[in-house]
DNA sequence: CTGAAAGCGCTAACAT
DNA sequence: ATGTTAGCGCTTTCAG
């Protein structure tokens, strides 16, 4: 493999000027340019990155981390979602983006540190992850996709805010005559599913509608939870007419148990989603769901935590709360029996 | 950031023997190692990756490319599979996973030749990218997730057979009594859904059936594809009663394209997909597929790569073919009539 | 058991 | 317009 010094000696100028051609400075006279230019060609030489990378000091590449399995993490298309507007952004800045999935036993803070990354954006952190609570205060360049901590803290982040797509949701069902209203959760060490709890009850208030703790069941991002939940509500005796759910997964997990019980959606039970994931419109019910800007969560995150990196940190916080609304299609409709009884059945 | 040389001063040694007690060498004596890590401690010293590289010239990083952009990558299950496998991998062997999505201007070995990554895992490359066929011959350690050429060729690869699963496939809808099969092949730049049409045709061959050349259809691996190619099927005259795809996004755009014309599937028409992706089996209906492992070509990739990084490359190619097997779930059923006419109507 | 010195490939001052 | 010198943070000889 060539090095700097290899065209130098062959194209007979100093290392300096074959940085000059490489990089492209103009104060270089036209034949030396060629000259070197054309050792370049034949030595086949190319710079390496880690050199300059030394030297400068910067990583030139990115950590996006995520602590989950890849398993998990690829499960999920949100997290494909956040990472397509990641990807983008870095790919236009001339950035690596650093995947690093899964728990070590290190804080997320030392990739950084170990100077493989010159920033992080962090996803899917749960409240309170000791793994991650030393950026808060770090100098580290960071920006979480999610809130951490239950109060204000001065971490960038960018996040949905749920409150508008769950209230349009609750209308719209309540429009269409639904009183009995359940509600899937997703993890409730994530602050997004508690938000998204504190959005329902507060819709579900605003519409004078009691909420049930019966049918409020939390769980995993998954289609299993999906289909857990549902088994355990048919169990009891008084069924929603209408299941809210914290992610799209869980509804289809929802919809796959309902009808395989026998009850059809939207006829006999209305579902909504959340995330609006590229597969939902093509679902057979095509689903309802609260559309979260997940591309848009991505790309805003790498900018800002590129500013960051380039700028230092901002005097106050980037934080950011992306709006959610509601994209109606076929798994709502009005309830079969508004009246008492056993509606889901 | 506190440097090895501050250590070194801190705890009065030479640099040396801070990096033997970094590395975990056994040659130091128990005192000093105490005062090393004691000044590691107060300074909060973190070893730069960055020196590391540049001395062992290994970037500790193994790049995996998709010259797709990142929209078409993280919309598609099959990719997250795959990367899955690979970041397992990669994960137990404390390498980085940098991501290297759409297509520059130079050769997808510059990435090694620049010293980002060790070793390039591709996937999804088109038939004579010539962006990947200077690897066909590069001493860059590389192992493909696809064919690359016609006919044989001396890379590394690791693919699915769709062979096997495909006359399965076939067979299942034959022993059903369908005898009129269209086939929704994906991009034929792709080797992997050209190899999987010469396995269907054969495959009919061999059931005694000719393949009506009207029922197959070409295109992305998409929903859209689905959809349009249904559509395109349902303006013509006489139509297949069941559908073979490239792959379960085309199957989910195709059923959802019947059902929009009032097709029900299985009974009006039967639907197979390939990949068995995770959400298949929570569809409805849910999906008879093939399935391919993903998960282990990712897998084996990695692995492989790993082995050519570290002792050179291999005297012959690592060429392995994974089988793939039918999963019959409810897409498919006895075609609702097999006489002639307009079957799926 | 420990240290001194060299150098990995590159850039940045500072000459010339 | 071009060259010289000094490192960036680390590991590796090779000596002590």
């Amino acid at each position: 493999m060539a090095t700097i010094k290899d065209v130098s000696r062959r194209a007979d100028v100093s290392i300096k000027t074959v940085s000059r051609v490489v990089n492209g400075s103009p104060e270089v006279a036209e034949p030396t340019r060629l000259r070197v230019l054309e050792a370049i060609e034949t030595l086949g030489y190319r710079p390496s990155a880690l050199g300059k990378r030394l030297v400068t000091g910067r990583a030139s590449a990115v950590g996006v981390v995520i602590p989950r399995t890849a398993g998990y993490v690829f499960a999920h298309p949100y997290f494909s979602e956040v990472l397509r507007g990641i990807g983008d952004v870095l790919g236009q800045h001339h950035l690596d983006l650093l995947l690093h999935l899964g728990r070590d036993d290190c804080d997320y803070a030392a990739l950084v540190h170990q100077r493989r990354a010159d920033g992080l954006i962090l996803l899917s952190i749960p409240i309170g992850d000791p793994l991650a609570m030393p950026l808060i205060d770090d100098p580290v360049p960071a920006v979480f996709t999610c809130r951490v901590t239950e109060g204000t803290n001065p971490t960038n982040w960018v996040d949905s805010d749920p409150t508008n797509g769950i209230a349009e949701a609750v209308q719209h069902l309540v429009q269409l005559g639904h009183r009995q209203i359940g509600f899937l959760q997703g993890p409730q060490r994530l602050m997004l599913p508690r938000l998204q709890l504190d959005a329902f009850r507060q819709a579900l208030t605003s519409q004078g509608i009691d909420s049930n703790h019966d049918w409020i069941l939390s769980g995993d991002y998954s289609f299993e939870a999906g289909i857990g939940h549902v088994k355990r509500l048919l169990e009891r005796g008084e069924r929603p007419t209408a299941l809210l759910c914290s992610d799209d997964m869980i509804a289809v997990g929802a919809i796959s148990a309902l009808s395989a019980a026998g009850i059809r959606v939207p006829q006999d039970c209305s579902v909504i989603g959340f995330d609006d994931v590229l597969i939902s419109r093509h679902l057979t019910p095509a689903l309802t769901t609260i559309r979260q800007d997940g591309y848009g969560k991505g790309r805003i995150a790498a900018e800002t935590l590129i500013g960051v990196i380039d700028k230092g940190r901002p005097a106050s916080p980037v934080q950011i709360a992306l709006p959610t609304t509601l994209v109606i299609r076929q798994s709502t409709a009005h309830p079969a029996c508004v009246s008492e009884g056993r509606p889901m059945a």
